[in-house]
DNA sequence: TGTTATACTTAGAACTTCTATGTATATTGA
DNA sequence: TCAATATACATAGAAGTTCTAAGTATAACA
């Protein structure tokens, strides 16, 4: 994953796989463009990578997944995020916040993720 | 560690570890009364979590040590950052930012870590 | 009709992190 | 004075996570 480190796209992949369908119900192969381009072709997950972090959310009951078949005949999984889903998110946006105020400090910048 | 998510947690550590020692020389009992203290005790890191973690960044020649005994005659292992290690903060800022601009565009928050 | 893009799955290799445990000494306070 | 606490560091390996690599399938396109 181009020059972006590990563990910062590890700690903000749910947040902002959270945060994707909390807008909108996605699939596994928009959601990756999704993030590719909000990114500016920084995060470019690997199919590979991602659907197993679904699968995990899923799991946690923090989304829910449906099969439909697309007008161009493709099926594709759907994912749609549930409530605890809405509340995890919350939680994660409080803790991006702490960590934002702290490396704010550190670096004397003000933070805006307040 | 408290309600912080591990990974956040995680991925933090090095920015936050290397941004303080860029400040001042100091020691691992040190950093952590110091991270606690900049997180309002949200962050409180086990000595046996720390320790490691500098051992890591000494041996990527980010950071070095020397032993140092206090005037309380307690021997003590300072951490100094090396220029390797400042280039090193330097790229963790800009990931940083980099992650903030798309976590702002998603939470429709305007970033200031910029 | 061959190639590329779309779409999803999963075993297990590879890696990381933290817990648990150990050592040692200074300080405090009962 | 001595027990408890705080200071200070070290590390094996348990426990966990993540990603690579390989696979299946079909639509679109040239």
């Amino acid at each position: 994953m181009e020059n972006l480190s590990k563990e910062l796209i590890g700690a903000s992949s749910i947040p902002i796989i959270l945060s994707i369908l909390s807008k909108n119900e996605s699939y596994g192969y928009e959601i990756i463009q999704r993030i590719k381009e909000l990114s500016e072709g920084k995060i470019n997950y690997a199919d590979g990578t991602l659907y197993p972090v679904l699968h995990k959310l899923e799991k946690k009951e923090l989304i829910e997944a449906y099969w439909k078949v697309a007008e161009t005949g493709r099926r594709r999984k759907y994912y749609r995020i549930k409530s605890k889903g809405k509340k995890e998110l919350a939680r994660e946006q409080e803790n991006w916040i702490t960590i934002n105020t702290i490396i704010s400090k550190l670096w004397n910048i003000e933070p805006r993720l307040t």
